[in-house]
Order: C-alpha cells, then sequence, then structure tokens
DNA sequence: GCCGTTTTCGGCCCGACTGTTTTCAGTCG
C-alpha cells in the first residue's frame, strides 16, 4: 500500500464530508493528514507495522486517524468511506473538479436540484435553469459552462507523476516474471507529456498469458476491460485504463517506436518508410514482405536515415529537422540539477523548518539552495512583511554558517499585487539574494492589466526572476492572459530569469512557452516549490518538462557551480 | 478530527474577490 494511496483515501473522504456539510475543521483534519502522509519519507505500512503509537506521533494523525490507518493499510479500504459513497454519488464530487464551485454550491445542486453528474450539470445551464437557483445567477452559470469546457479537454488525464508511478510498478512485477524478456512503458508517459489519458505498457515474452495473468491479479488493478491475444486492456483503481501489449523481441523496438507516438511523429516516419520503399508498423519496418528493422528503435531510425530521437521531442515540432542536421540536443539530466531555487519553510505555508530544507536538500546532493517564503499578500500562507522577512533571513543567515556542504541564499517570493506594485518595498527587496516575483491573485484581470503587472516586475531592478509565470493549476485552472513575447522580450533585456515550476500540478512555463523563453537567450530555473523536504522530489518533473522543451544543460541556470551561479545574483 | 491543556472542551490561518444580494455567502489560496 502506497502513501499516496492512503492519503487519497483521506482526500476524497474529506472531498465527501464536505459535500455533506461536516465541520470544516473536521474536513482540514483529513486533508491534514492526507498531506502529512504523503509527505512521509517512509512508507505509512512500515509505520502500521510499528504500531498504532508510531502512527499517533505524525503531526495531525490521533487515535481516530490512526485506527483508519491501520485499516486501510491491512484490509485496503475504509468502511466509512463505502458507506459516504453511497450517500453521495462520484458525479456530484466530480463537480468539485470545476473551478468556482465549492462543496457548498454542489450540494445545493444535489439537493435541492437533484443534480448528480456533470451532464445534467450541463443540461441545467443550457437550458437556464440553473441562474434561477437561489444563490446562482447568469455570471455564475456561464462559468460553470466554461469550467465543464475545461474539464472536458483535459478529459479524465491523470498527472505524468501519478501515472508513471502506476506504470512504473507494473513494469517492475511483469518484469519479474521469467517469461518476460523486455518490459517498458510507451506512449504519451514515456514522452512525459504533463498529463496521460490512459497508460500503454509493451512487453515481450514467450507467450502471452503469463503477462496478462500476473497483470489482471495486480493489486492496482480494478478490471480487466478486454483480453486477447496480444491485447489486454484493464481499468486500475483510480479509474486510469492500461493497454498491456505482448510483442515478440524481434518487434520490440518498432513497437516501442509506434506505441510511443506521438501520432504526428509517427505519420513523419511512415512517411520516410515509404519514401524509403518501406512499410513501417509496430511488428518492424519491412522491404516487401521481409523484416529489416525492429529489434530496437536505434535500428528503426537508423534505417530511416535519422539518429535515435528521445521520446520527449517525439512531437514532430522540429525534432526531424534537428536530426537530419545532426543537431538534436543533448538533453538535460536530473543529475546535471545543482542548485534547487524556491521553497518554503515553517516560517510561511512550509512544514520543514530552514535547517531541515537545507539538509534535505544536501541529501539530495544540491550544492545551494535558496529559502524563498511568502510575503504578506499571501495571508493564508502566513506571509511576510518586511519586519518578519529581516528575522526570517537573519534566522537563514545562521544557517547558512552552521551548514557545511550546501550554500543558502536568503530569498523571497513576493507577490505581483493586482495594482502592479509590488508587495514588498524595494529597500528590502534589495537586501535579499534572491527575488522571485509571482502573481497569486486577479489572475483573470484583461492580458493589459496582467502585462502592466509582470512589466513591474521584469523592470524591477532587484527581482531576478518571474516564478510560475502563468499561474495555471494543470487541468483546473488556466493561467493568466499572458503575451509571452512581450514578457520574454522585456525580461531578455532586463536579464530576469524565467522559472519552470516543477510540481506536477503547475509545470509552469510549459514545454512550448519554456522553447520560446530558450530562444530568447533567457536562462532558465527550474524549481520544486517544495513545501516539505519530500516536496523537493519532484524537480524530476519539472527536468522532463525542461527536456520536452528540448534544453540541455547549458540553458538550465541551476545547472551551475554555485561560483558561477552566484554571477546572476542581483546583490552581487 | 486534532491539539493542548485551563484534564474536558474550545479553538483550529484569514484576507480578498466574485457574484450575488442589498449586506453577505461561497470560494480561493
Amino acid at each position: 500500500m502506497q502513501n499516496a494511496e492512503v492519503a487519497r483515501v483521506f482526500e476524497e473522504l474529506a472531498d465527501l464530508l464536505e459535500i455533506q456539510g461536516a465541520n470544516a475543521f473536521r474536513v482540514r483534519a483529513y486533508r491534514n493528514a492526507a498531506r502529512t502522509i504523503e509527505d512521509l519519507s517512509e512508507t505509512v505500512s512500515a509505520l502500521v507495522a510499528e504500531g498504532k503509537s508510531e502512527l499517533t506521533e505524525l503531526p495531525g494523525i490521533g487515535k481516530d486517524l490512526a485506527e483508519k490507518i491501520i485499516t486501510i493499510v491491512e484490509t485496503g479500504e475504509l468502511p466509512q468511506l463505502a458507506k459516504l459513497r453511497k450517500e453521495v454519488p462520484p458525479g456530484v464530487v466530480e463537480m468539485l473538479r470545476i473551478e468556482g464551485l465549492g462543496p457548498k454550491k454542489v450540494a445545493k445542486l444535489f439537493h435541492d436540484e437533484g443534480i448528480d453528474s456533470l451532464q445534467q450539470l450541463r443540461e441545467a445551464a443550457e437550458r437556464g435553469d440553473l441562474e434561477k437557483v437561489k444563490g446562482f445567477g447568469k455570471k455564475t452559470a456561464q462559468n460553470i459552462l466554461e469550467g465543464l469546457e475545461r474539464i472536458e479537454l483535459v478529459g479524465t488525464r491523470t498527472f505524468l507523476s501519478e501515472a508513471k508511478a502506476a506504470a512504473d510498478e507494473v513494469v517492475a512485477d511483469l518484469l519479474e516474471l521469467n517469461a518476460v524478456n523486455q518490459a517498458n512503458v510507451a506512449g504519451s508517459c514515456r514522452r512525459r507529456k504533463e498529463t496521460c489519458g490512459d497508460l500503454d505498457v509493451l512487453v515481450t515474452a514467450a507467450s502471452a498469458d503469463e503477462p496478462m495473468d500476473r497483470l489482471a491479479k495486480h493489486r492496482l488493478v480494478e478490471k480487466v476491460l478486454e483480453r486477447g491475444e496480444t491485447k489486454q486492456r484493464v481499468r486500475l483503481r483510480d479509474g486510469l485504463e492500461l493497454d498491456l501489449r505482448v510483442v515478440s523481441d524481434e518487434s520490440y523496438g518498432a513497437a516501442m517506436q509506434y506505441f510511443t507516438g506521438s501520432k504526428e511523429h509517427n505519420i513523419v516516419m511512415r512517411r520516410r518508410a515509404q519514401k524509403r520503399g518501406y512499410k513501417l508498423n509496430e511488428y518492424g519496418l519491412f522491404k516487401d514482405d521481409e523484416l529489416v528493422a525492429g529489434k530496437t528503435e536505434e535500428d528503426v531510425y537508423a534505417k530511416l536515415d535519422l539518429p535515435w530521437i528521445p521520446p520527449e521531442l517525439r512531437e514532430d515540432r522540429g525534432e526531424f529537422q534537428l536530426a537530419e542536421d545532426d543537431k538534436l540536443p543533448t538533453l538535460l539530466e536530473l543529475d546535471d540539477i545543482r542548485g534547487d531555487l524556491h521553497m518554503h519553510t515553517t516560517a510561511t505555508d512550509g512544514t520543514a523548518s530552514i535547517r531541515e530544507m537545507a539538509e534535505a536538500a544536501k541529501e539530495r546532493g544540491l550544492k545551494y539552495i535558496a529559502i524563498t517564503d511568502h510575503s504578506k499578500r499571501v495571508s493564508m500562507a502566513n506571509g511576510l512583511d518586511a519586519e518578519r522577512l529581516r528575522a526570517h533571513w537573519k534566522e537563514i543567515d545562521k544557517v547558512r554558517k552552521d551548514i557545511s556542504g550546501i550554500d543558502v541564499l536568503c530569498g523571497i517570493e513576493c507577490d505581483i499585487l493586482e495594482d502592479a506594485t509590488l508587495d514588498l518595498p524595494d529597500d528590502v527587496l534589495a537586501e535579499a539574494d534572491w527575488v522571485i516575483a509571482v502573481l497569486h491573485y486577479g489572475l483573470k484581470q484583461p492580458r493589459e492589466q496582467i502585462m502592466k503587472r509582470l512589466m513591474t516586475a521584469v523592470k524591477n531592478p532587484h527581482v531576478s526572476i518571474i516564478g510560475h509565470p502563468s499561474g495555471r493549476i494543470v487541468g483546473k485552472r488556466p493561467g493568466a492572459d499572458i503575451d509571452y513575447e512581450e514578457l520574454f522580450k522585456a525580461a531578455a533585456d532586463h536579464e530576469v530569469l524565467m522559472e519552470i515550476n516543477a510540481h506536477p500540478s503547475r509545470l509552469d512555463l510549459d514545454d512550448i512557452q519554456t522553447r520560446a523563453a530558450k530562444e530568447h537567450g533567457i536562462p532558465i530555473v527550474i524549481s520544486t516549490d517544495a513545501h516539505s523536504t519530500t516536496g523537493l522530489d519532484v524537480m524530476q518533473y519539472g527536468v522532463y518538462q525542461a527536456r520536452r522543451a528540448g534544453l540541455e544543460k547549458k540553458d538550465v541556470a541551476n545547472t551551475q557551480t554555485f561560483k558561477s551561479f552566484r554571477k546572476l545574483l542581483r546583490s552581487q
């Protein structure tokens, strides 16, 4: 049982209770518990094995939640959750995904209007019924329709982080079979897209039965949807569907190439094959009926006069031209990252101290970090005013002097306010080593005002970087309306850097925007925005995003040694 | 539901915005 699965149970419980109008603090207790468990560095199963007292040691876990954790770990389910699921249909919980719809409104729609699915919600909105409901109006109905559209755009796609975790587990399990020679994930997950619609797993085996039987019994699998000679489709417990394909070793490379996609990339590949008198499919590259290549991807690409192209670049976005010109980038690797320049501590909404964050970063092989807590505008996170910030920096200085093997910078994540001023005065910002300027509020302002705000930040001599520039949340909230051309041009002129926020739900800049930033010669910084020590582990997803943008080590500022990185600091 | 005690229950992060209403509930971060 994974920590994330236990956390998910509590998250769902919290959603259900909230819709039922449960005490808000009780709901928060479940959410806090979910976060605590998610952030654990050890597995919750191990803690259960050690006994209940270990569990109640955890912050936010008392007697009651400890019991529930034990039940979940030991039986794989929770009776309370099963009961609540019967009372509140899944479609009602789904409505919470719509921006602007919270538990109160959703409960009202369910109880008073009998709406219990997204479909019914859409129909009610389109009929004009919604705006007649007390507490709703024309605007709300319109926002709901827009929210529904966004959800449909993203569909039921799953964050890469979650999809990949499931795929990796299935692949590792299949590789344990003697009958299986090779196994790997393909599809959008292998291309490291920020979300995955489903999973494709490929294995080579003497017979298809053994891997299929094994998968059918896997703990993550809820149901086998179909099973044929070479393909089995299953639904995982979290709703994600997974295709298993069994091929021969002779076809493995061709099948990996075919099922990794993208569709657009493959169209170009097949056209190239045709031109050279071949036929390309998932079983191989054929001349008439003779197999010419198929064992490895490298073979297939080579026969089409191409070097092997990294999966992250396979979108038909210029990779073929680069390959032809022998100019494919040597993509950034996680090991290239030396610093992490966006993280929080208990001074605002983080869960670990300055020292704990520094130690954890050091354990992960980092050589330098910046502590960047929130500024005062983010009051719910207990954001810092000038006085508290200066005291905080003194604490950071103490740790910096006290700890060896890692450099710690005094930073701040400073809000760019709705009126296009910064949340802290210049004389304070001037004292910082590292200033991340960000939009948190008023993301829906018109482009003109958004750009005015970003320009204020870019032109401020103390601002080092724009953090999560658009403020989007993947699949949930669109980012601010930004003229990226104008932003990047100004950033390049004023030597302001751009962040890829590595959190799986942000990944902001996205791959396309990152590409554009690189073309403007703007150094990119990939940061975790960690709110806990385990939050530092999301760096990988930022690196994937950078790879999709074609970034090399030299394009990313926090791959530099601290000595050379220091030159980018405004206070130097 | 947790926590910290004032050991039996009250407090739990809170300010701003939106859309509704006509003074505020709901949502967000």
